[in-house]
DNA sequence: CTTTTGGTTCGGTATTTTCAGAACTAAAAG
DNA sequence: CTTTTAGTTCTGAAAATACCGAACCAAAAG
């Protein structure tokens, strides 16, 4: 039995972000663990806590845990002494997953320099344009990692 | 009855851009759709060509295309004298739709902005992370545009 | 060895999503 | 006015998904 309570405040909000994580493709009880994990004003909970805080079940708490922790969305440490394990949001790494997504998402090049290998010559125009598409993603897979890094270094300057 | 065919490999491309764009949000009839347009010779397609070379009903034509209108994935032409509508995919305002789901994207921040305000003050590491990250949003939805800018002139300049 | 803790795995149900088919419609053609 | 064309809308079935509860398991505590 955890002793934790959350405001109506936090229970709503964590509503409205679950509902934006679910529009962005993530499931809904996922999202509302990573919004708890965030909304809560403990920045670690438990796996029980977080079972009893959403009020669902056990299963459901394991598999969107195992999930979330597959995705780098959530990750757990753990105390001397203490099996259990304490989950918390993974904003501190969410700069790096976000560039690894973009990476992931840039992949997409792939299959149209596929489709467009494959296309007929007759279509000349469709073509570039295609082949402008490919260029404009190939641009942005150079340019956003520099941006990211000039991000990483501005902010060690400020730092200092 | 349509007379275009489509090869064995055209078809089994279809399929895999399908998954690829099911992987990312797409529903999957309205993912092979946007894909048989683009791997298909044909850079237009009538609704009943493209019902015919998926082999599937009216209705479902009928509520994909509507969708892929709607988020602007595919555009149409008429011809005159001639009531059918003529589909096509809509790389050539890609790069734009794909900025504009970008800055959709980044409005992450207001509802993390709301968090970060109802927090506690008693986890300043916790805080001082979440505002980092909140920054380096921030950060993207200003430099984010100004890539796409900067690409748009590039692109003028190597035209002329 | 037995019990408790901190989970995982399995099986089933309820909900949601995806699609087909039939009925419908508005505009053009005959 | 009737028929054809080019779709749309509605209903329902099938498939996928999300979730629960119960059984299970491995490590630690008693």
């Amino acid at each position: 039995m955890t002793n934790i309570q959350l405001t109506q405040d936090q229970k709503e909000l964590i509503e409205r972000m679950g509902v934006f994580y679910e529009q962005h493709g993530i499931q809904p009880m996922e999202g509302r663990i990573m919004s708890l994990l965030i909304v809560c004003d403990e920045p670690e909970l438990t796996f029980d806590q977080i079972r009893e805080l959403l009020g669902i079940s056990k299963s459901t708490t394991s598999s969107a845990l195992n999930m979330l922790m597959l995705t780098k969305h959530v990750i757990y440490r753990t105390k001397p002494g203490d099996r259990k394990r304490y989950f918390a949001s993974n904003i501190v790494q969410w700069q790096q997953s976000f560039t690894e997504n973009f990476q992931k998402f840039f992949e997409v090049i792939k299959i149209m320099k596929e489709a467009l290998a494959q296309r007929t010559s007759e279509t000349p125009e469709f073509n570039r344009q295609m082949a402008e598409f490919i260029e404009f993603i190939e641009y942005l897979s150079v340019e956003f990692p520099r941006l990211y890094q000039e991000w990483l270094q501005r902010n060690n300057e400020k730092k200092q």
